[in-house]
DNA sequence: CCCTAATACCCTCATTTGGGGGTATTGTAC
DNA sequence: GTACAATACCCCCAAATGAGGGTATTAGGG
C-alpha cells in the first residue's frame, strides 16, 4: 500500500510539515495550495478519512495536523482523540464549519490544540498554525468566547458562595477533590465531627442534601 | 467625593473607553500613555483599588476593564465578581504578571472575558482590546493553552471509560446529576440492590472507592 | 456446547453520611 | 455590653453507602 505520503523524511527545519484531514477533495486541494502559499509550509500528508489519517498520519510525522469534524464512518473527534495517544506531542488543530458547543467541548476534551472555523482568513490561519507550534491554542474568537464563557459559575451565585465562610470554602475544597470527611479532618487537622457540622452548613447554604451534590454545585460551570 | 472619572459622559463612538484597576501608579500611569498611544482610545478612569473599582467604574461606563489581580485587601478576582453582576455587558481583561493555573481558572468562573499577562507587548495588548470588543476572549497564548488543555479528561481512560456497559454509563450519568442509589433505581426502574451492584463494578472499573470520585472522574478535566 | 458479558436481583456487615440536637471561645460590630 | 459570625468540638440515630459475598437469565462468539 503507497499512502498519500508527499515527504517520506522528515522535513528540513525551516520548513513546516503539515498534515491534512478532509474528506472533501475539492476542500482539501484549496487548503494545500493555502497552506504551501504561505512559504516555509509544506503539506506532507493528505486524508479523505480517519481511518486512512490514524494510518499515514504517524508515519508522516507532520509538525502539527488539521483535522475536519464531520468525516465519514469515524468522526474528527474520535480521529483527534486516537492520534493524541499515538502522537502525544503533536499539536491538532480543528478545522471546521461546526460551532456547535457541544462539539467544541468534545474536541477539547479528545485532545485538540486549538479550534478554528473554515471562515477564517487564510492569514489568520497561517497564524494558527504558527501559535499552536509556538505553544499557544489558537482559537476564532467566537469559539475562545465560548470556551471563556464556560468556566463561569453556572447559577451564577456568588451570593450564596459569599455566604460561605473562608474554612467552609477550605473544607469544600477537599470534599470536592473526593476526600472523606475524615481525610479531610486529617488534612485540615481538626477532628471528624468538626467537618461534619461544616458540611452540614455548607449543604444548607448551598441548599443541597448531600456531598454529590455540593460538589456538582461548587465545580459546575456555565456549560448546560 | 471626587472619583477620578476623567470623562463624565459616554465617549464619543469612535473612542474606545478603557478602565484601569491597578494598584500601582507608576504601572498605572505607563498602562494609560500605552493605551492612549494606540490612538482610538481613552482611559476613562484609573483605580486603585478594587473598592474604587466597584464605585467608579459603573459611572465612568467604559466600553472595556483592564483588572489587575493582585490588590490590596479585595482580590481582583472578587472585584471581577462584583463588577460583572453590575455591568454585565462590559467585557474584563485580567492584565497580571501571574499566570497561576488555579488563578487563571479562578478569573474565568469569575466572569473575566480575557487574560493577558503583563509581559504582553503593547501591540498585543490593542489587538486584545479590540478583540474583546468585537465578541472574542483575548488570552496570552500560554494561557490560552492552559485554558483548553484543562478540558482534557483527565486520565486520558478512553479505554476505561469503553469498558462501561451502556447500563452502567446511564448509572454513571443520574449518579453525576447528584441522585441518590434510590432515586437511580426509581428512574430506571430497577431496585436498589441493582444500583448498588452497577456502582460496585463502575467503582472497580474507574478505580474509585466513592461516588464523589466517581462523578469527578466522569466530568473531570485535566485541571488539578 | 461452553464461555463470557450484560442484565437484574439478593444478603450481610461495618462504616459513613445526613439531620437533629448541643457547648465553648474568640473577635467584631453596633 | 450584647449580639452575631466564625471557629472548633461533642452526642445520638436512622439511613445510605461500600465491600464482600452470592444467583439467574439472556444473548453472542468461538
Amino acid at each position: 500500500m503507497k499512502p498519500n505520503v508527499v515527504n517520506e523524511s522528515k522535513p528540513p527545519a525551516a520548513t513546516i510539515g503539515v498534515a491534512l484531514v478532509e474528506d472533501q477533495k475539492d476542500l482539501s486541494d484549496s487548503w494545500v495550495r493555502i497552506i504551501e502559499s504561505y512559504g516555509g509550509f509544506t503539506c506532507v500528508c493528505t486524508c479523505a478519512s480517519a481511518e486512512e489519517a490514524i494510518r499515514v498520519i504517524p508515519e508522516a510525522r507532520p509538525d502539527v495536523i488539521l483535522m475536519d469534524i464531520r468525516l465519514p464512518r469515524m468522526s474528527g473527534i474520535e480521529c483527534t482523540s486516537r492520534l493524541k495517544q499515538l502522537l502525544p506531542n503533536t499539536p491538532i488543530i480543528i478545522l471546521t464549519v461546526l460551532d456547535d458547543d457541544e462539539l467544541i467541548f468534545r474536541t477539547l476534551e479528545a485532545g485538540a490544540d486549538g479550534y478554528m472555523l473554515k471562515r477564517s482568513k487564510p492569514a489568520d490561519l497561517r497564524q494558527a498554525l504558527l501559535d499552536v507550534l509556538s505553544g499557544g491554542a489558537p482559537m476564532s474568537s467566537a469559539i475562545a468566547r465560548r470556551v471563556v464563557r464556560s468556566f463561569r459559575r453556572a447559577p451564577s451565585n456568588p451570593r450564596d458562595e459569599a455566604h460561605l465562610s473562608a474554612r467552609e470554602i477550605e473544607v469544600l475544597g477537599f470534599l470536592s477533590r473526593g476526600l472523606s470527611n475524615k481525610e479531610i479532618a486529617e488534612h485540615l487537622h481538626l477532628s471528624v465531627e468538626t467537618v461534619r457540622s461544616y458540611l452540614k452548613t455548607i449543604y444548607d447554604k448551598l441548599h443541597v442534601r448531600c456531598r454529590t451534590e455540593a460538589v456538582l454545585r461548587y465545580t459546575s460551570r456555565a456549560r448546560q
